[in-house]
DNA sequence: CCAACGAATGTTAGCGCTCACGGTTCACTC
DNA sequence: GAGTGAACCGTGAGCGCTAACATTCGTTGG
């Protein structure tokens, strides 16, 4: 009944409860050396009789350390961005960092101020999840504005300078596509088709050049959207064609896309196809077949964006990050060609 | 080269250039009245020469209108989650507020101060998804403190006191349960089992209801984890025994994980064995063989969810959100039940 | 023609905090 | 016993903004 409105109690409050100046109290609650211990815990009674939390716009105002990172992207419902998302997350709340998420309008132009008014101040740091165009042009405005606070992760988009001081390049998919890519050839498949996401050039790479070396002449790339369900309309034509016996695809929603179309055309797989994903989603492994794929560690790439961010910001020698590197899992979506004479 | 930190423009500034008041640029960016379109346009300019971007610290710090949302959840990549976020994001976005995701440890127990200081600040809007005991409780203490500032969604949780002025009973989930388990029940089974996702009690009491209507005794509650390789190990008993024809599913992910069980233990679908799933996600339409599930619309919910915040917030006549109901899609991974004699 | 009004603008005082200093105190030295 | 310096603590200013009030000036009506 009564109004709990009662004006949020301050530092001045706590210095006073406390007996000490306000100045003091910063120094307790920001862990400063300097203060007695004796003070330091009258100090801290106070802060827990009156049920003081600093303001962190007072905080941010004032100059203080910042203590929050904003994570810039498009679609938070893509496997890899969400997972992406999930250990900047785990190792920011680690750290003590409050997690802000700016979601980007994919089809939309951002100028230089649309970005940099998405963080809660200048200068605040920044992580970009960069999958496509928008997100690639907004770490581009940040590297230039605020370089030392800024840090991306994804990309690998041919074309655009990534300098690994701010621009993580997270997992080597290039390579582990081109080795995907020639364990289907060395199998005995005459070719490799790749049904293509709309973003991570690399993996495209890896798989062209992987052909390129066995000589084989690369088949027309097909584009797909991010969905299940683009995968699956792009994918029936592919599907419908008997000389067709292994597909790449870009992820492992598209991949489940292509399983479904095959199912459709009444293709048996592994028997006359061979499907490939990437990602290793959860459901890869339960998938009826069990999809092979590709491990990507987005999680633990996440988590190497913030030290990597937080390293910039503090300096100080922190380890490098590291996560597992990409694998390619075999289970029971790709074999053999079917012999036909 | 030259250094780009050159203190960043403040409001004076402006100020200065456009030969107002500080106070008039003030008027100018939060739109106010009272300010003469001639210098409303000099105001303009100048702001635009400048690149001046209002810092929000000093907003909030000042007391003018906050423009956030802070999001408590969980788990960000369950699917449900996911969902409503998304549908929180796509609103908030819209209108133009920042959003922060909080994500708390459904593992840990969290004292007032340390949800409330979750919060940028105090009274700081909130939407808390409540799927578990963790964000229930957290829900509670924002309920509590201010409640004129916090909506949650999801919940559902049997024994909380649930005002639906601020408690969004998202999706009647209760009775979409009872209707899939009639569905069931007509098609000739004998009886439905249940696999119980670590909430959303609301299911397993519609599931529960028509099970007595039909005057058939409730199987025992099979409790599963969130993940599809738990439901994997959970339901390899329950898929052994013959005499189990139907079995409806706390979400997606686990209908999947029972579905692969039901393969490993060579019982056909849905001629063996019936599974209904919840969420309709993306994937559900293009499985196989495509799931029988229900469509909840978590994004509905999550837009209704802000728009319910923003109604409380601002006041005025915002239209009351809507979303759609739950529905019960019939796939392929649900028929009558053999005849056996 | 002047009081009264109100639209348009300016002035002042903080919001809660940190930074950069300036003071004390007190143990030690020479 | 004056001098020194470290350890501790306090004071004042100001971050960029908005709320509340004060002021100016062109209009209006009696």
């Amino acid at each position: 009944m009564s109004a709990p409105e009662s004006k949020a109690v301050s530092i001045f409050d706590v210095a006073k409860r406390a007996g000490v100046s306000h100045q003091t109290v910063s120094r307790v609650i920001n862990n400063a050396p300097m203060v007695a211990d004796a003070t330091r815990a009258k100090v801290k009674t106070a802060i827990a009789e009156l049920g003081y939390r600093p303001n962190r716009s007072a905080r941010a105002l004032a100059g203080g350390a910042v203590r929050s990172v904003t994570v810039l992207t498009t679609d938070t419902s893509l496997y890899g961005t969400a997972e992406t998302l999930r250990g900047i997350e785990d190792a920011a709340r680690a750290a003590g960092f409050t997690i802000l998420i700016s979601v980007l309008d994919p089809d939309q132009d951002y100028s230089e101020t649309d970005i940099l008014g998405r963080l809660p101040q200048d200068g605040a740091p920044a992580i970009v999840i960069a999958h496509d165009e928008t997100t690639t042009a907004a770490m581009r405005v940040l590297q230039r504005t605020q370089p030392g606070a800024t840090v991306a992760t994804g990309g690998e988009h041919l074309g655009v300078d990534q300098d690994p001081a701010d621009w993580l390049v997270s997992l080597d998919d290039r390579t582990v596509a081109e080795r995907a890519t020639r364990y289907l050839l060395d199998m005995g498949h005459a070719a490799v088709h790749y049904l293509a996401i709309p973003s991570k050039a690399s993996r495209q790479a890896g798989w062209a050049a992987a052909l390129a070396q066995a000589g084989v002449e690369a088949p027309e790339v097909v584009f797909s959207g991010w969905t299940v369900g683009s995968a699956y309309e792009a994918a029936t034509g592919l599907v419908a064609r008997p000389e067709v016996t292994a597909i790449l695809c870009g992820n492992d929603d598209l991949a489940f896309g292509v399983l479904y179309a095959a199912h459709r055309a009444g293709r048996s797989v592994p028997g006359d196809l061979s499907v490939i994903g990437f990602d290793d989603c959860p459901l890869a492994a339960y998938h009826v077949p069990p999809l092979t794929t590709v491990d990507l560690d987005f999680r633990g790439v996440g988590r190497g964006a913030f030290e990597l961010l937080r390293q910039k910001l503090e300096g100080g020698a922190h380890p490098r990050p590291t996560w597992r590197s990409p694998e390619l899992i075999v289970r029971e979506t790709s074999g053999p060609p079917h012999h036909r004479r």
